[in-house]
DNA sequence: TATTGTGAACCTCTTCACAGCT
DNA sequence: AGCTGTGAAGAGGTTCACAATA
């Protein structure tokens, strides 16, 4: 459980700076095991490619690790991000919908690292309940409530069909799973506590193809 | 080709906007399909979980499109969104990396709808060459260059080992894909024409565990 | 000297509120 | 009356530039 708030600054981290911390912390790892002892935020900013100061204003929110006129200490600032991500702690995930993506993501090096751990895959196929996955065995959906409720899963990921997806995510949430991670094409509704992340494939294609088809108009570059 | 610029209002659409629109897309194409006529922008706020004022100020980008007092015609709408999306082009896409993930990919729904359409798949592996996937032959990766110099694929999807990203990635570029969609658990560096979008599974799990962790820590509400 | 940590300016996106049109 | 389209206000995030400090 291991759940103390100890010291917590009180600061309220803005999330686009969540969404680079792990960013930073891979690249940290990285500097660490090639036995770099500090890193300044100029040389950061170049391996993450953002700038120097977003850089140190990221890491501000975490507290003040640094040291002025040498930069931070690698391994205590990748030990300060891994907390503030709960790195050290155990995530248990249930990924439905054993599908290509389901499968693909069962396997994933991601779901098994920085305390992540897939612990049950569902689907409701009979052909594919009973086989296993990446060591687990697949059980059927209506297995659920009662895997989840035992369980506790902190992290549900939804890889089912669109059709099924909001089913599935209400499942999910009537058994306490507190965050669901969608890759199903669909808008899903759920409670104001549960943390609720999509990830679309078509859309990240669908974006590309709109900047191209606009890098083809004349490239009228706008006056001032 | 088809690249007529026509009479493009002059527009700069902000980057938030243009990822609802395929979302929006989705929610009309389908009341389109149930024979819905018109939509308001509250209706669609709702089935989009966003705020009409947000789709109203969207929609506005595109052009004036609705009618005071009546909404949106659905269709008109639709096509819109597709002509500012470029879903009416042709988009070939080739996958470099066909691991767990690759597979998912090359067999995606959302890889061959709104005009796109894989039609090489690369990889390094003696084993995995020759085989098909999807219907496509995968290829070796040695073959790339010809390949892409000759199909000029509008995207290129690195699906590989982080180890290996940044050269397949150097190797799309050199061999002129404008757009380059990011699996690998990588920071890529590419010229600024190019357009570099980046999926990470990891770091969506990440986050979810950042607020987990934090709503574990008494619920000390900030004072104002 | 080198580099952090941060107020302030700036920019982007969101939300409000209402004029204007059907 | 109903609903869009948008200027203006607000919130959030980024960048600048420099004082603080090892």
């Amino acid at each position: 459980m291991a759940g103390e708030g100890s010291e917590f600054r009180g600061r309220r981290i803005p999330e686009a700076t969540v969404v680079r911390l792990p960013v930073y912390q891979r690249i940290l790892s990285e500097l660490a095991a090639a036995d770099q002892r500090t890193v300044s935020s100029e040389q950061l900013a170049v391996l993450a490619r953002v700038g120097a100061a977003k850089v140190r204003k990221d890491l501000s929110h975490l507290g003040s690790f640094g040291t002025r006129g040498t930069g931070y200490d690698t391994a205590l600032l990748v030990a300060q991000i891994d907390r503030a991500l709960g790195a050290d702690g155990d995530w248990p995930i249930v990924i439905v919908g054993i599908g290509n993506l389901g499968r693909a993501l069962a396997n994933s090096e991601g779901f098994s690292s920085h305390g992540f751990r897939v612990t049950a895959l569902f689907d409701a196929d009979p052909a594919v309940v009973g086989t296993t996955v990446g060591g687990i065995a697949v059980r059927h959906i209506e297995e659920l409530p009662a895997v989840v409720a035992a369980a506790r899963p902190a992290v549900g990921v939804v890889a089912t069909p669109a059709g099924v997806a909001q089913e599935v995510t209400d499942a999910l949430v009537a058994n306490a799973v507190p965050s669901i991670l969608n890759f199903a094409p669909r808008v899903l509704t759920v409670p104001s506590n549960v943390v609720l992340r999509n990830v679309d494939l078509s859309i990240e294609l669908q974006v590309m193809s709109f900047y191209q088809a606009r890098s083809g108009t004349n490239s009228a570059e706008g006056p001032a």
